[in-house]
DNA sequence: TGTACATCAGTGAACGCGCGTTCACTGATGTAC
DNA sequence: TGTACATCAGTGAACGCGCGTTCACTGATGTAC
């Protein structure tokens, strides 16, 4: 139970932060994170942060964690809107939606899957579960496919060595499904992630425009390359 | 001609000031990029700096068109090490080429590929030319291939409305080519963008490791998809 | 050849700024008797 | 019900730091006569 504060009348502080920082990063760009200018726009002092973040990188912590668990939020949802046995609407509706969820929020997209902010390192301890649980939906939905003997074997990238060393660690979090489907999974992340990265990152408008019809296509590349029937 | 200044034994101060900030970049990130740690680093003071750019964008806007520059010359290179008539050798070769730059270079790609600097806005008219120059390489293959009549036109992205708005400027720097290579092209970069971009910021180990048959598959389904006969 | 002068790359001090973090504190709230 | 006490969220001052940029300067070099 928390008890409730009337010094500064605001209910969730904790909240308020990660508000106001993902708000400043949405205007400066998340290497400009200060502490002091969350403090000056709560109109709380600095130090009373410290009273919910150990220091600055616990915060980004935080907020790293917090952009996969609403990613991975989106793409369950996604997922099942569509009939468990329409594997290929599956497919089609969480593509859809990491799209629709980069472009609703930019700035989580960049610090999840973007470059990384200098002199911060995410503890992977603390990260790769909501990580990991974000990227199985994917997995799932493929390993689905699979099971199904939907899956397009002949056209199947060569990676079972290289990912057996991770594939360990990763069934810890991200559920259980075979090496093939995780592989395959990459790749199609791979493939949106190229669009939308360059999408969000503004490095398309200049020679086109947003990449709309691109990513449909791509989809619909994904969908004849990987799935048959 | 350069008069040579032997106050400091530093014969070409432009260039060494560049390559200190190219290591700084590297270290510690674009975003951190300061004019004080490269004086230090040189040996000199601070306001020398200004010498030789008017303040610490215009320095980043010399660093980023160096970027391009040095992305499409690897790009020409590689082209024209593999003869004219090879055209999908040609292909293979800048594909090949692309991921050994971004690797040898991180720092650069991701200057002009990633994540933008907060704070800063590239002058477009400033960087353009060498930005389009670089990617026009890719252009020209995939032009070329249509030429051959070797472009598999029946795969082929419904973008020409939207991109012709950008087209026109982009001839202007990017050479003459049909609005088809061009979508085309763009949809090659996305896809070989999105490995690399994964690789580079480091998201692909936790889950597997670095993207050589990845790679290699994808170059390889583009060629499939792409290319006929 | 020698002198006077102009050039201009680099210096050093100073400016005003914002940052993360520490510390002893204060004062409102909740609790025990 | 009333009093004494413990808790602990938030304060305000202070720390040491690095930053971009300005300014008047200095002194070695190149040039004109």
């Amino acid at each position: 139970m928390v008890r409730p504060t009337l010094k500064k009348q605001i209910p969730n502080l904790q909240e308020a932060i990660k508000d106001a920082a993902w708000k400043q990063i949405a205007r400066e760009g998340a290497p400009a994170l200060s502490l002091r200018a969350i403090a000056r726009k709560l109109k709380i002092t600095a130090p009373a942060i410290y009273n919910y973040f150990s220091d600055r990188d616990a915060l980004v912590t935080a907020l790293i964690i917090d952009a996969y668990t609403s990613f991975g939020d989106s793409q369950l949802a996604a997922r099942d809107e569509v009939p468990p046995d329409d594997v290929v609407g599956r497919m089609t509706a969480i593509g859809l939606a990491y799209r629709q969820w980069a472009h609703t929020y930019p700035q989580r997209y960049q610090l999840i899957f973007g470059t990384p902010i200098p002199g911060y390192k995410a503890p992977l301890m603390e990260v790769l579960p909501s990580a990991a649980r974000s990227l199985s939906i994917l997995v799932s939905v493929v390993e689905q496919l699979r099971l199904a003997g939907r899956l397009n074997i002949k056209s199947f990238p060569k990676v079972q060595e290289e990912f057996k060393a991770g594939f360990e660690m990763w069934k810890k979090y991200g559920g259980e499904a075979d090496i093939i489907s995780l592989s395959i999974a990459m790749l199609i992340w791979a493939r949106v992630h190229g669009i939308v990265s360059l999408e969000i990152a503004g490095n398309l408008p200049p020679f086109g425009t947003s990449g709309d019809d691109l990513y449909l296509y791509e989809m619909n590349s994904i969908t004849q390359q990987f799935i048959r029937g």
